[in-house]
DNA sequence: ATGGGGACATAAGCTGGGGTTATGAGCGGT
DNA sequence: ACCGCTCATAACCCCAGCTTATGTCCCCAT
């Protein structure tokens, strides 16, 4: 064992980091104060806890717990792993969410249809929120461009839908529930990130992107936007999907334009940096939609109180 | 078995998700296109290749993968079960990073000291960074208030140091590497997320709110802002942590006061709502800081380019 | 047309991580 | 002095996930 010769290849992550079950375990820890209390609400028992979280710590190699006979606290050091953990375990919680509501029968009480960007950034989080609220309202979820969106709602096969656009398809009511703004990001180490002065909406036309390929929502939106200015340019590279243009920015390809809801995190983390462009508002609302006059009612209405704007 | 008489208590979360390992799996077939080519990158054979994604197709109901005789494509659910396992994985890697510094040893090429805050929401998302920058940096973490992190680097146990606060401590010199803006938030239902006119300093500071505890970074900066305003109310609740204080506040118990860090989440999903304050900035900078006239170079100097705001 | 080489699937067998029960040992309150 | 809570240790068990070996399908190139 270990005589390979490809090199010492980086162990892969599920073998540094702890599993989800032991994350789990380790917020209940925090939160409940015994190891013991813990087990007993992840239906284990004391000595399986016990072993577990003395792994994780031997994994880690940080002491993360203080036993005492009277419970047990977090360390300084366990306090960090944990707030770590729970963003783990929150994404987790929405990757559950989503695959239940897409695993969902055509039967379920309440019938989502959303476009992707919404499906992937703002359903789960309301299903986790319609979860606690209304525990054992069961969701189907299907996605698809707004006009696939549309013909499901006039069909009857869906009980609301989640569009992104400029304008309500036809035969449908709708609410704004958020909007989604495109931003002009780089890499930290482009020029345009030292500017002092926003950019001018001409020189972003002028400019090659990294762009998702035409007829992509965020596309169109770019292409309105810019008309006036002379048209986008030739695009620096054309990707399939937005986490392909997004790692492509990152690793320092280009500029390109991209949805605030893909990059909330890599501009936290200044893995990308917000270019300001004078003059231009790259913004398009997020709807709710249902048939016109068909006000929603039951599991429809409950969700759509929770993403509603104020007012 | 099955026969519990507590009632059907919800599976833990572990066993309605694939594990980090299967997810890691999902993310290779998608980007490499192939089960087997993404079994080899990760170390295993493609046959457990094969018999994992089926696990995890089973496990959440969900094709997730069109197989062919040329390869391997993700179905329009499996696009969207990778972008969610993907920031299962992203929060499992900065969780990794995180504790690989804070296991550290003390010999570290490059040792730092950081405010708690910035520990828990930007530091692991740089260690990351640097890591693809200058792989094998073996980066030491210790977490401490303004003067802990001082101490550290006056004493010169640590290279370079990160504190938020209004001012730089005596003795060292630093750069502005982001703010931390403290907002007020409530849940969706509550009266104030209704409100159409931003509120008033002086409601806010008669209003009694969801803190924490005395002496802790936030509540010392919102002391400050509101004591021109009659001064902060007697808090409805008192916690010990950030995260308590969020809990409370999503759980609808009242309106909190938190750093924009720690609720980007809650703000996207409109778990939380924030209310405009009128003539109120709750902000902070965040600062990397180093012993005056010891301009940091190395390892430090690489890290502090990524963390760094233009100019 | 025919063999080679990719792809994925199936089958049989081994191993170890994580679970269990049973028990011991501190510490605090009554 | 004793109960009740805590956590730790020991001995045992099982199955999830790995391996190797093999089969099938399809495309392509000779």
């Amino acid at each position: 064992m270990s005589g390979d010769s490809s090199g010492p290849l980086p162990a892969p992550l599920a073998h540094r980091v702890p599993d989800l079950g032991a994350l789990e375990l380790l917020l209940a820890v925090a939160r409940l104060g015994s190891l013991g209390r813990a087990a007993r609400e992840l239906g284990i028992t004391q000595p399986a806890a016990s072993g577990r979280v003395r792994a994780m710590e031997r994994l880690l190699g940080v002491a993360l717990v203080e036993r005492s006979p009277r419970g047990s606290r977090l360390t300084d050091a366990g306090v960090l792993v944990t707030d770590w953990a729970r963003k783990v375990v929150e994404a987790a919680e929405a990757l559950d969410a989503g695959a239940q509501a897409l695993r969902g029968r055509r039967d379920s009480r309440l019938r989502v249809a959303a476009s992707m960007t919404i499906a992937e950034y703002l359903l789960p989080g309301w299903l986790i929120a319609l979860r606690t609220e209304r525990p054992g309202t069961a969701v189907s979820l299907s996605t698809g461009n707004s006009a696939a969106v549309a013909e499901r709602l006039l069909a009857g096969q869906a009980d609301l839908g989640f569009v992104e656009g400029l304008d309500v398809p036809a035969g449908l009511d709708g609410a704004v529930v958020g909007r989604d703004r495109l931003v002009v990001v780089t890499a930290p180490g482009h020029p345009w990130a030292r500017r002092r002065a926003p950019l001018d909406p001409a020189e972003l036309a002028a400019t090659p992107l990294i762009l998702r390929e035409r007829g992509s929502g965020t596309r169109q939106v770019l292409d309105a936007a810019l008309a006036a200015h002379g048209g986008l340019a030739e695009p620096l590279l054309e990707l399939a999907s937005t986490t392909a243009a997004k790692a492509a920015a990152v690793s320092g390809a280009g500029p390109s334009v991209l949805s605030e809801l893909a990059i909330g995190e890599e501009l936290a983390a200044r893995r990308l940096v917000e270019i300001p462009v004078r003059d231009l508002s790259l913004s398009r609302a997020l709807r709710a939609v249902w048939p016109t006059g068909q006000r929603p009612t039951g599991p429809a209405r409950e969700l759509l109180g929770l993403t509603r704007s104020r007012g």
